[in-house]
DNA sequence: TTCACTCATCATGTATGCAAGATGGTATTC
DNA sequence: GAATACCATCTTGCATACATGATGAGTGAA
């Protein structure tokens, strides 16, 4: 019903972003305007729209008069979006705490908390659902300027996040952790919940940061 | 010396963010993209790309070819976006307090720590300051997506902030709890320092609310 | 061989033209 | 008199044309 209202703009930079996504368009690789608008069978004015869009957003890059580029990877940047989304949800949770009621956690608890052979173990599937987790926790708390804040960030990392989740042991500790994060929210207690998450989003990240490093000294090498 | 980059869109961005800020644009007003274009004497292009920018700060509105709109006052917003502030200058000093040095504290220490008789008295130019302050206190943790974050909040409760600083009490009362955060900083006692920060934007949200509450009230009686 | 300069080419920044749809006023009908 | 339908006008969304400055290949001199 919403899709009615989508426009050449909008289409343009959905597609863009999903190319950023899912590597057809690599971190510092550059192109132009003229191009993206052949290939999106549009002309420049959406495109640069979509692109500023996709700049604000902390994707891509104009060069005056000398074209896109991908943002390369930074991974000082990432660190901090880590460190920035870890407030934000350590915030979220003591919101949520404090709540008398949330029923918007049912949805989580629904997935969250289920039996062994419930559980999914798709990883491309269950990278989703944990990026969902964390963007429904921040919406939960009834906050939709954290949340929005929240999900450009979740976005933005989400480049380096996937290379999680190709692990099984992966997927079942966030199973395992997503539930007693939950469950702590659940009895209210702050302080454990807050701990929990942070060193499951710790956890994550280091093992991110592992991989990086590996395929950038792999990189080197050739 | 960046001066020279300014393209017409940034000049036409600012100078609406501006009219924006000085209610030379009302909330709730609206406008076309020609009348600004006259206005600024440029054509559409720039006007609209500008106008893009400032929907996505969270300024304006448009309506599917039915104009553009100031976005129209939203307490509920500006509630979240208080909330928001603090989580993340409360972040910010739980950083600092955690760092060895910090000399990016320096110039903040020689503005607010000052004998009276070299205070400003100015409504508007400590306001600005004021909105200095907080702003480096997140710059110099060196999270510079968080610092982002946090100048948007700003500009976005410039609106309603302004009407803090009409009298002197306040200002006096901000040179002093400015003066006893700093401190508490310096000496790296963490929590008496976030106490002190949350009391004091509390404070201030206290009565911009106040203030606003009233000016609420007797609009609705005219 | 290397460095510097020139100029054609190309990319973005800006202006303008055109189309689809929203709006508001007027006329018509009940 | 009220409500509805229709039409002129207006506004944005998209396409295209033009201007300005960046880039890099090629040439000439040291």
């Amino acid at each position: 019903m919403t899709s009615k209202r989508q426009s050449v703009t909008d289409r343009i930079y959905d597609a863009l972003k999903q190319e950023i996504f899912d590597f057809a368009l690599l971190p510092g690789d550059r192109f132009t305007e003229q191009e993206v608008a052949q290939r999106m069978q549009a002309s420049r004015t959406p495109v640069r729209e979509a692109l500023s869009r996709l700049q604000r957003d902390g994707f891509v890059t104009v060069m005056f008069r000398a074209g896109w580029q991908v943002k390369p990877f930074d991974f000082e940047k990432f660190d901090q979006l880590y460190e920035l989304r870890i407030f934000l949800e350590l915030a979220a949770i003591k919101k949520l705490c404090e709540q008398q009621e949330s029923p918007a956690l049912d949805s989580l608890k629904n997935f969250w908390l289920v039996p062994v052979k419930d559980r999914l173990s798709h990883g491309p599937t269950v990278r989703e659902q944990d990026e969902a987790f964390h963007c429904q926790l921040v919406e939960a708390c009834g906050n939709e300027e954290m949340a929005k804040v929240h999900r450009n960030i979740t976005e933005r990392l989400r480049i380096i996040r996937r290379i999680d989740f190709t692990q099984a042991p992966r997927i079942e500790a966030t199973y395992k952790e997503h539930g007693k994060i939950l469950r702590a929210i659940i009895k209210r207690r702050t302080l454990e919940a807050q701990r929990l998450l942070q060193a499951h989003i710790l956890e994550s990240q280091a093992e991110v940061q592992k991989i990086t490093l590996h395929m950038l000294h792999q990189a080197r090498q050739t």
